[in-house]
Parts: structure tokens; sequence; C-alpha cells
DNA sequence: TGACAAAAACTACCAAGGTAGTACTATCTC
DNA sequence: GAGATAGTACTACCTTGGTAGTTTTTGTCA
């Protein structure tokens, strides 16, 4: 069941304030998106309404506003957007997107050290799950 | 200069080949796609002309027959895209990036292992840059 | 030279993301 | 009860990617 869930930059960043949060309403979000965006309350509820629409949200309503809430996690809608990526632009291949990431000297070095460890961990895990 | 290229999906499938042949006229590219998309080949042309107006493209007449050829390297345009998603779904923490990657189980055994090597091997040279 | 074929030019249309104005409605306040 | 206010609904418009039909141009061949 992949769900394949695409979202646009906008539709992203309400979404996190929507996985910070829990819920909010319309304002609540236009509120946390001010900030960065300056963006028009119609414009969030445009959004989040199509948002809905897609089934990535939710609502109830709690006196004449609209509580928002997400129903697709984080974690899933990470996955599907870096499926996507891996599959359009490394045929898939999710060792060669890490590797164009080394390459990139995106990764500094601690984080190339943890990295490291992370994957020992890891190796280590799928022997033993393997050996019994 | 980030170039800040975003491409579609038959926007790259069009930019393999001509990143594979050097160059082709529309003829050749919708040949080179016919079997997995079947597309008309208008609709090639037409995306050929959205894309050179883009700047990702270029075209020479040979006879009267366009060849086009690519003015961004396959490299750029992944680290472009890659770059983008990075910061818009891992606040441009790229290592995060590899660690989802990881925790999906997306690769396997034996890139895990060659994984492994690659980063050390990147930090060996990163050490003895460092050193002198 | 006139028909034919190949190629490009032009036009059109759809969907989705993004942006926002205007209209409507329920409620609050005086 | 009337007007202000807050909130949603509706509509509209732009851009980009994707898809393709129709028209025009032009080179070629019989």
């Amino acid at each position: 069941m992949k769900a394949r869930t695409q979202l646009g930059d906008l539709q992203l960043a309400i979404m996190r304030v929507l996985w910070q949060r829990g819920e909010a309403s319309v304002n609540e979000v236009h509120g946390a998106l001010l900030d960065e965006r300056g963006l028009a309350p119609t414009t969030i509820a445009t959004m989040l309404g199509k948002m809905e629409k897609k089934g990535v949200v939710d609502h109830t309503t709690e006196g004449r506003k609209f509580i928002y809430r997400a129903t697709v996690s984080e974690h899933a809608v990470r996955r599907s957007m870096v499926g996507e990526l891996t599959s359009r632009l490394f045929q898939g291949d999710s060792a060669a997107l890490v590797s164009h990431l080394l390459s990139e000297h995106e990764i500094d070095g601690t984080a190339l050290a943890d990295l490291q460890r992370r994957i020992v961990r890891e190796e280590t895990a799928r022997q033993e799950k393997e050996g019994n």
C-alpha cells in the first residue's frame, strides 16, 4: 500500500504545523506561518480545503471554526516523497542516492561519523536476524 | 550559484535520453521513449520547447530538423533536486535524509557494506586533507 | 511542377499547487 | 435589533507539467 503522497511546499509547511501541534484552526496555522510566508488567511483556508479533498488532513468543527488534523504521518510523507525522488532520479536505487549525498560533501565530519556507527549497528542487527 | 533546476517526470525521461546520446532530434527522443511511455511525437516536441525556454536544453538545426542537447548535467540536476527535497523535508539536513533511508530498510546488505567502505574512504580522505 | 511527407509552429486543454478577493453567515456587542 | 466581526464558501487567476490535435512550412521525388 504505497500512499504516494506528494505535497507541495506550502502544503508541507502546513503539515508541519499540524504535526507539531496535533491540531490547529485555520487561524492558528495562518499565524504560525505568517512570519515565514506572510500569506492571506484565505490562502491557508483554501489550501487546507484542497488538502482535505486530497485526504491528507481532516477537520472537525468547534463552534464556528474548523479544527484541522493531519491524517498522514510525517514519516509516511517522507517515505513517499523520498521514494518518488529516488525512483525518478536514481532508478529506485536508494544507495545511489546516499552515494550522491556523500560525493556532494553535504554531510559534515561528525554526521559522517554518526552515520558510520549507525551503519555498523544496522549491519549487526541484520546479521543477527539472519543468524537465527 | 544554485541552479535550482526542478524537472518533472517526462522532462527527466527526455533529459536521460539526451544525457545518454549527447544529442538527439525530436524523433529520436520520441523513439527512445516510445516503449516506456507511448506518447505522441508532438508531446515530445512541445515538452522540448518548454524545456528550452526554461534553459535546460538547447538546439541547433540540421537541415530542417532540430537537434537538442542538454545544457545542464545529470549531476547538477540531481544535486538541485535532491537539495530541494532535503530542504523541504529535512530542513536541509542531508544526514537526516540518509538516516531516513537506513531506517526504511531501503538499502540491502551488500549496498550497506559498500556504503560502509565508502564512508570510511571518505573519512580518511577528509582527515588527510585536514592533516596538512 | 505538383503531390507527398516530414518537421516545426501554434493552439488548446487538463490537473495541481499556489494565491487571494468577494460573498455569505453566524455570532457578539451595544 | 443593528451593525461589526470572525469565519467559511465560492470563485477566480496564474504557473507549470503533461498531452496532443491542427496548421503551416518546406524539402523531395516522381
